[in-house]
DNA sequence: GCATATTTGTCCGTATGTATA
DNA sequence: CTATACATACGGACAAATATG
């Protein structure tokens, strides 16, 4: 274990890589680099603006370069990473131009995604909302996050598109990585919960306008608290 | 120039991808090989369901394998390419549940842009509507072709998201291979040039409802236009 | 069903070019 | 300006999967 550790001075993120060697067990291997490294980003372990050495990396997970720059390229893809021409990749960092980018974005796909929701897909709108009032009942606030990214992803799903909602995953790929710049980012979904309840029941009456006006405003509030998050603190 | 063009019986495609070898001058390799494909499979050059041997394009292009296969993987992300494991990679080939869902994607992103368009942009807009104009006055078929995606790409701009202009451009890129399965692909935009100045005139007035009603049921007629060129031709 | 040839998946070693201390 | 570190790109190798006869 000494060597590489010893020499990168990573905080030891490349040995958690390293121990999920062995977790590394079948299907493409670049896919499964990938599913190691976004998860270390998602989680916050990696810190945005980390450069991800090629070498390091392919001697702790043990695979080639080929395969690793395979696995850089899905995650490019997916901007979590950014690749710097001749420099290499790097943990991605948003700034607040980010954020706003990103909230125009999911405006217009959840919006329109409700203009045009038919009847179907609601089950799956439910299914997150209840499932994040459990959570919170509970005290598991990581799992009220993930059932609100699910409420989220459910409603742009209303749309009926798949590249809509491939579109929305990657968006919320995307915001997991601000939202580690806020304080308490357990607590940050828990004020939703009731705005996603009643947009709910809103869409369950028919009444498509009224969901859509109250996302927007759900939209906004959360945008603003995100983008205050960011004047405080890291200044990304 | 014998050996490769008798072997693979490819129509002549890889002598023209090896005319192409010159014109790669600086910026990454693979990009550049991206870059010749992409032009490739959208001027439809390379008919749906080609396979692309690795061996026979990296001879055509001068460029190793590990070179190719990430131009290939470029080209995949941006679903022109679409890559079987083990089998090779081939021009991506669309269904009609394709279309569909291309116009879906784009009635959202463009009617949602359009109903949060600032005052900004719309020179872009009035800039691909004159474009289209001349080219047509002119009978330069193409060129109408390729002000009409200018069009809606400018539309999309009046989002104001880097993210969505991206989204838009892929999708138009996808387009550009349901556009091939047309009788006659070079007059399938001219009947829209209409509908693209009333659109713009509406945005210019203010009526940005009225816009956007107009772009829905343009979208639609296009759609369907689309669809049924599936049915009666490659029944893709 | 079997044996063969072809093609892809993965990895390695190395030479060259680029950025940075 | 020099030196070092690193990314880029190439070519070759072998295993594994697929296609072909």
């Amino acid at each position: 274990m000494g060597p590489v550790a010893a020499a990168n001075g990573s905080d030891g993120w490349i040995e958690a890589l390293g121990a999920e060697r062995t977790a590394l067990g079948r299907a493409s291997t670049a896919a499964r680099v990938a599913d190691v490294l976004r998860t270390h980003v998602t989680e916050g372990l990696l810190a945005p603006g980390t450069r991800l050495s090629e070498e390091d990396i392919c001697a702790a997970l043990g695979v080639s370069r080929n395969t690793l720059r395979e696995a850089f390229r899905l995650l490019t893809h997916e901007r979590l990473l950014v690749h710097e021409f001749n420099r290499g990749v790097f943990v991605r960092k948003l700034s607040v131009d980010d954020v706003r980018d990103l909230y125009r974005f999911r405006r217009i796909v959840e919006c329109g995604a409700i203009a045009r929701a038919g009847g179907h897909g609601l089950d799956d709108v439910r299914a997150a909302v209840e499932a994040g009032e459990v959570a919170a009942d509970e005290g598991r606030w990581a799992d009220v996050g993930t059932a609100n990214m699910r409420f989220h992803q459910a409603i742009a799903a209303l749309a009926g598109s798949a590249r809509i909602d491939e579109s929305m995953q990657h968006v919320l790929a995307e915001l997991r990585l601000v939202f580690h710049v806020m304080a308490a980012p357990q607590t940050f979904h828990q004020p939703y919960l009731a705005d996603n309840r009643l947009i709910l029941e809103l869409l369950e009456s028919g009444d498509l306008a009224g969901a859509e006006r109250t996302l927007a405003g759900y939209l906004d509030v959360a945008e603003a608290q995100l983008a205050d998050a960011y004047d405080v603190g890291a200044r990304g």
